[in-house]
DNA sequence: TCATAAAAATACCGATTGGTCGGTATTATA
DNA sequence: TATAATACCGACCAATCGGTATTTTTATGA
């Protein structure tokens, strides 16, 4: 890895963390340089401009936490265990160290990029779509083993799971309390376990 | 009402409006002046900054959106029925004729004041609370009245129904699609209606 | 070791930022 | 109608914005 590359995922990773922190309008250029101690030419040398360093730190930021979200989730064994661990890890993934402060990044830059900013918007969707994907496909598999009743609808579930924890980390930063994810993630169980059991009291 | 308390409303709607859509320091004065059909010495004439400005935008945008919840929600007759026409409400303000396009005031400004801003986290926090007690004593009547079991956490339940809500909101903005929101409410009644009829089977 | 390319710093640009202020038009009071 | 108060305008301010061109420093490979 050579000196440019390594001062390049540098300054991806003190942005990711000043961008969630801050939002990409209110950090400065002027920010950047004292927090990656590199000067404007110097950061002007790797990115091509403010929104295109947002675009990348965003990617790097959304690599990262999908990265260690698999991670969380990958050793259960059954469908159902694996959804159940895709909202464990969400909130732990916050709650224990995370890499980014001050919440989630999509949902951060999905209100920050409304109506302007929509390369960053699209980036977004995109990530909150690999998100849904992974609980509908966990969905999917948990009716075919038989772990769910086949009138679940992976899609709403996928709805509620993601509704119910970025709600959640909004509350958890708005008071900086954590409880409000971990009821989130207690709820999200219990909602998941009262679906078993109804489909097996009700044949 | 005077003429200067006339344009001061004036004001407030319409930079409620853009900072909704925009947020706040994406929005500049140049930007208000446009929108107002006022110029800078009229706008600072009544508001003594821009952050003055936006305090009071957001008490304004607030006070009308509680007025349409609690107009939503004051003619049901059961505590449980009032319950649920909180999240139905709170769904269609958004749905239906929204004020304030671009999402909830409350989400969008507690996401973008997070450290700096304090003030308008504060105002955020203390809209957010208002939300909560109103969950929290609907909960309390309906278990005062039986209509829901003793064992439920008011504020648990207020948790769940607040992130729910919220965070369907999110993707229904980021997809500008209003079914988030919708499967949102659904599941929140059956949230309520499945707690209802465990405290029955379970005696 | 040294030439060369890559990286970083510096100085600087025009544009825009939030905010000010003297003056003028409009409205309300008497 | 005379006077006072309010509302509004728009030129202007220093500061900062994102971005560029150029120079200096540093790393790299033959």
């Amino acid at each position: 890895m050579s000196k440019g590359d390594r001062t390049r995922q540098n300054i991806l990773q003190k942005v990711a963390v000043l961008f969630n922190e801050r939002g990409y309008e209110a950090t400065s250029m002027q920010d950047i340089t004292e927090v990656t101690g590199i000067q404007r030419g110097g950061i002007y040398n790797h990115f091509a401009s403010k929104e295109a360093l947002a675009l990348e730190t965003f990617e790097y930021a959304c690599s990262i936490l999908s990265q260690r979200l698999l991670q969380g989730i990958h050793h259960q064994q059954t469908a159902l265990d694996q959804l159940k661990a895709i909202a464990t890890t969400f909130a732990e993934l916050y709650i224990q160290d995370s890499p980014f402060p001050c919440g989630c990044q999509v949902l951060n830059t999905a209100v920050e990029a409304k109506r302007q900013m929509l390369p960053l918007r699209q980036k977004a969707q995109e990530a909150m779509n690999r998100l849904r994907d992974l609980i509908v496909k966990a969905v999917h598999r948990a009716i075919e083993r038989g772990e769910l009743p086949e009138t679940m609808q992976a899609d709403v579930v996928a709805a509620i799971f993601i509704s119910t924890l970025e709600g959640a980390m909004l509350l958890s930063v708005l008071y900086d309390d954590t409880t409000y994810l971990q009821h989130a993630v207690n709820h999200l169980h219990w909602y998941i376990d009262t679906s078993v059991i109804d489909s097996k009291s009700s044949i």
